[in-house]
Order: structure tokens, then C-alpha cells, then sequence
DNA sequence: GAACGTCGTCGAAGCGTTTCGACGACGTCT
DNA sequence: AGACGTCGTCGAAACGCTTCGACGACGTTC
């Protein structure tokens, strides 16, 4: 392995000047540049990361803690990591893989030994007790989510509140009065996380608003899980007419125990999922949704990080506004009745 | 940051000494050692990853290069992920996450930079661009997967062929004479991934050894791919009684499909999965499987790499044996016919 | 034409570890 | 009692880079 002494001696200059060609820090002039550059691409020259850390104190390196619990929805897990790691590459930096298990011992055991510039932290719960210790270390970091009260950390997220607001407003603009919401696994609101308290306050506050008749359960992402949700909700309004499902491993089994029931999406029913894209588009029935969009927040997420390490100033908290696709999944209440097999 | 000079002096001995504590190189005595290790825990003190990796050209980082692309199975992709970063931990490392669309270049970025001490790579093809630039490097490699020939690298992966041959042979005991495998996306096939071509070689095999009727289908993992499956197999064997699937994603839409179609499981159609164990319990009718190990050959892969490290002699090729699991989903052929709805 | 900037380069001092050789202090063997 | 190991510790030399101050060599400016 060539060193940047190896470099300096075949163009005749010294480390230093080799240095600043690769950092441009310094005004080199464009001979020397170019001998430099040659012999760098001649011997094969990769400079050596540990030592420059140590010289530097930049890694370049930025943590990212992903949970690896199943009752998170795993693809859309993944579609935050490839984000991440594209938006960090596309800074010059890498990835380090944290699970959530290693809880806060991993975050200072990776942050005190300066293995990272930033942590960016996904699957943050509402009282995190991740928080103290991110706030305790020398680096920056990032949430992916949105906790309770002034985190003095700065967090990204979907603005789920007004997703849910905006996910009852389009059934409402429908025609629809009598609606339920289908919501995430049980595990995932006695966790504490965030999200899916914000979206189910901003469904209960369009449906307060509009005077709406709703009703809300978690549901289990399995067959089973499903067809209970179903069933409680066939009993506490047997009038709905629509569902916002906010659960996407629960929409497959969902739509297919619609369709053995004989309830028709979107004739006898409607549906809006709240999930990516390529989720609502690979559906059997295309999915009218309100989006998440995992890339953009991760995205958004390594820019702040980038930002705080820079020194720029960074807003604490940044919320995705919401966007709803229309598809194929919502009609107007009854519009289907005239041929649908009636339905009690 | 204190420096292990800072500890040094609080302990009233060398830095070498302070060293010698933390790696165990040298016997030191028990007094000395315990004034160390209270000056560690007093300062606080950790160990500066980059100086480490400088003095020593260890970094204790795993690279971890993950494919992106949406056609492979996410949540088995995951749980690779979560294995092997686990087994790492176990042994003291982090992993730096690399994506596959960085190819050849990524790979060779983070060896030549020294900020790993190995590479595992999932997701390897048959004849994969990037094993000549893996043989090239300093470190050592373990690949999740079984290119063509002798790689001349460490493999680690689930003998798919077995697989395929133990669920065909576990349907012709039940009596199956006639049977369609449903493959993963023609993409995989397209691409080379080698574990669609082995599984349907056992398979093919014991279709032969058995003299049994078989045919095989890639399948979309889409509602409207899985329904253009079923056509074709109906089309080109339709007596066939089993169905064999190694396609995760096509599963739920493929039950319930079959159910809309009024074929029950298992009474009019076996079917035999390979999927994840959590995969086949979590489906409306609990599937017989072969699992796939995804933890298992995680760790193997883990485990391999820390022994090339270590200078242990490690086999080049570990197949881990299949295991197949009986659950709800296979019958004998013919045998609910006399309650079920006739289906030609 | 003297004073002053700017530009391009160099030398050297770190950065925080690990590791090798050295070296007393002891115990053990003959 | 002398030679010889072993044990526990130290000092110093790497490891490969960045960065700061310095310093010629040139234009500019009055």
C-alpha cells in the first residue's frame, strides 16, 4: 500500500503539497497538481482512513441505528437504510449498521471511540431514552421520527398528523361520513412511537371537525389480525363506508378478506392506504394512498446531518408535508349497491 | 477526550502499560491492572478507533454490501442483515453497510482505504463482475451466495438444491404426482442469481429420479404476475395436485387467489413454501416449509470471516442443509375432492 | 524602488494508539 | 553463589495523514 511519502517522492513534491491536492485546501498550482495526480493514479494511491481521522478528527462515517424488531414494517425500514446510504454517499461518507438492541451503550461505545461524525437514529420513540445520551455525545444527530416535547435534538419526519387529516378530508370530500381507521400493530402505539399516535390525532381531529362518524383499532399485521380488526369494526360501526388503513403489512390480507367477504373496493367499500408508493401501486386493487416517503426523509435526514457538521444552521424539527395519490380504491358511499351482493 | 496518556498518568503508569491492559497482550500484574481499569472508568476513557486502526491496521469493521434492487426478497434481506450484524457484534465488530449499485468501485473504496478488515457480499451472481476485484483485495471475503466454478472465495449459503429436491420429494411422499413450481421473478433468473438455478435443478432432478410430472414458472411477486402463474401451470399441467413456492412475495396474493378461485388448501392443492419460518406461520393457512436460514447463514458468514481473520483454516464452500418443517398446507391428492367444489 | 500582498510550496509538529526491545527485580536451578 | 528464566513495566519508534507557520518568488502599489 502505497503512502502519501510514496505519492510526494514520485512527483517530486512533499507530503504536504499531496495533502492539499486531495483536500484543496490550499491553492496548488496546476503542473504540480497534475504530477501529483498522476503519481496518485500510478502507484494506486488510497489515502488511509484511520490516519486520517486521527489527523483530521473527521471520519466520515455517519451512524445509523435501525431497529430490527419484526413488528415494524421491514420494508419500508429498508427503504429509509438505501436512502441513507445513498444520500450519505453522496457526501463522501459511509455507513455504519447499528441495531436499536445495542440501545445506548451502542451509540457511545460508536460515538466516544470517534468511529462516526453523526448518528442519524431511526424508530425514535415518543420519551426515547435514547434521547440524554444523543444529547451527551461530542457529535450530531438526527432523528427520523418525531418525540415528545422540545428534543433540542434535530428530527425528520412525515408530517403524520396532517397525513391522517388529509387521508379523512379526501374520503369526507367523497362523500363519505361513516369512516374507520385500521391502524398500526398494537406493539407499535404501547411502544410509544410517535407516528402512530400523530396520524390517528389528526383523523380524530378532521373527524371531530366534520362532524364524522369514526371509529379506530390497531390491527395485528396477520390473516387473523386482520379479520378481527375487521370484525371490530363490523360491530362498533356497521355504517362505514370507508377505511384509511395506516398498517401496511395488514392491506394484502385485508383486501383479500374483503374480496372472499364479497365487499367490492372501491363499489362497496373504499380504501385509502397510507404506505410508499410501490406498495399501493402493487396491490390487486391500485390503492388511492397518502404517501410515505422514506426516501425523502432519509434523504433530508443525512442533508441535516451534513448541515449541523458543516456548522450551518439547521431547523430542529422538519415535517414532510403529506401528499395523497388518487387511485383506484375510493367511490362514492353506495355508488356500488345497485350491483354489489348486498351486505348487512 | 481522554487520551490513554491521560489514563496513564492518573494510574501513575506508561501508556504501554495502559495498552497492555486493554488488549491482554502482556501479563500485568493485579494491582496495576486495577489501578488502570479505575482510571479508565474515571476518565471515562475510550480507545480512538482511527489511532487504533493506525497502530495496529485492524479496524474492527466488517463490510456489509446489501443489494437495493426491490425484485429480492426485503425482509429475508433484513434478516441477513440483522444476523450478520449481530454476529459481529459478538465478535467485537461493527459493520459498514455498502450497497450493491456501487459495485466493483465500493469495494474496492473501503478496502483500499483500510476501513474494514473484510468483506461479506450478499447477493452474488453466478458470475459475478465483482469476485476478481474481491480476489484483488487485502482483505479477506466470505460471499452469502454460490457463484459458478471455484470462486476461490469464501461461500456461505443454503444447498438450494437440496432444497428444491427435499420439498418435491416430501410432496411425492404424500403421494403428489404431478406438480408446478412456482419460481422467483424471471428478473432473478435474468440476472444469474445462482439459488433460483439450483433450487429448480434439485427440483428437476428428483422430477426425473421420480418419474413424477412437473413444470416450473417464474412468477412476478405482483397480484396480476401471480395470477398469470396460475394460468400457465393450469395451462401446462393441469392435473398437477402440488404446488411447489420459492417466491416469498407471491405467496399471500397466490392463497388468496387460489381461495377466490374456490381451491382449497390443502384439501384440493398442496402447497409447500420456502420462505423464513415466520413467513409460513403468518399466512391465513399455516404453510409446510422449507426454511430458509437467513440468521443461520448470517452468522456463518460471520463466523467464516473472523476465522480467515484469526488465520483458521476455513472450508471454502459451507451449504447448510435444508430443513423442511410440516405444517397445515399438504394433503394427499384427491383427498378433499368429495367435499370440495369441483374445479376442472 | 521600497513596502506590501498573494501564490505555491515545504518542513515539522502533532493526532492517539500499538508494539518491540530493553531492563530491573525476583525465583529457580545447579 | 552464580547463571539463567520469567514477570512486569517502560521508552521510543512507528503507523499515515493533516495542518500550521514560514518562506521564497513574484507582481502591485505608492
Amino acid at each position: 500500500m502505497p503512502t502519501i511519502s510514496d505519492v510526494a517522492r514520485a512527483a517530486g513534491v512533499s507530503p504536504s503539497t499531496v495533502s492539499y491536492v486531495l483536500s484543496g485546501r490550499r491553492p496548488i498550482s496546476a503542473q504540480t497538481r497534475a504530477r501529483v495526480q498522476a503519481a496518485i493514479a500510478e502507484l494506486g494511491f488510497h489515502p488511509h482512513a484511520g490516519a486520517r481521522a486521527l489527523a483530521s478528527s473527521r471520519t466520515n462515517v455517519l451512524a445509523l441505528v435501525v431497529p430490527l424488531r419484526v413488528d415494524v414494517n421491514v420494508p419500508v425500514i429498508m427503504q429509509f437504510v438505501t436512502a441513507v446510504v445513498t444520500a450519505a454517499r453522496a457526501h463522501n461518507h459511509d455507513v455504519l449498521l447499528l441495531t436499536k438492541d445495542e440501545g445506548t451503550a451502542g451509540l457511545e461505545r460508536v460515538a466516544h471511540s470517534t468511529m462516526v461524525d453523526a448518528l442519524i437514529v431511526m424508530d425514535v420513540e415518543r420519551d426515547d431514552l435514547r434521547l440524554p445520551a444523543l444529547r451527551g455525545l461530542r457529535q450530531p444527530s438526527v432523528l427520523i421520527g418525531l418525540p415528545d416535547g422540545a428534543p433540542g435534538i434535530t428530527c425528520v419526519d412525515l408530517d403524520f398528523a396532517g397525513a391522517g387529516a388529509q387521508a379523512l378530508r379526501h374520503l369526507h370530500g367523497h362523500g363519505h361520513r361513516q369512516v374507520a381507521l385500521v391502524g398500526p400493530s398494537p406493539a407499535v402505539y404501547q411502544r410509544g412511537t410517535g407516528y402512530a399516535g400523530r396520524f390517528l390525532s389528526g383523523f380524530t381531529e378532521v373527524s371531530a371537525e366534520l362532524s364524522l362518524r369514526t371509529v379506530a383499532h390497531p390491527c395485528e399485521p396477520s390473516a387473523a389480525g386482520v379479520r378481527d380488526c375487521l370484525a371490530r369494526i363490523d360491530a362498533d360501526l356497521p355504517g362505514a363506508t370507508a377505511l384509511v388503513v395506516h398498517n401496511e403489512e395488514a392491506l394484502l390480507p385485508l383486501l383479500a378478506d374483503l374480496r372472499a367477504d364479497g365487499r367490492r373496493v372501491p363499489q362497496d367499500l373504499s380504501v385509502v392506504a397510507v404506505c410508499p408508493r410501490d406498495v399501493a401501486v402493487g396491490m390487486p386493487v391500485r390503492l388511492t394512498s397518502v404517501d410515505i416517503p422514506a426516501h425523502e426523509v432519509g434523504t433530508m435526514a443525512v442533508e441535516a446531518a451534513m448541515g449541523l457538521l458543516d456548522g450551518r444552521s439547521v431547523a430542529e424539527t422538519t415535517l414532510l408535508p403529506p401528499t395523497l395519490v388518487e387511485r383506484d380504491s375510493c367511490g362514492r358511499p353506495g355508488a356500488g349497491s345497485e350491483i354489489s351482493s348486498s351486505h348487512c
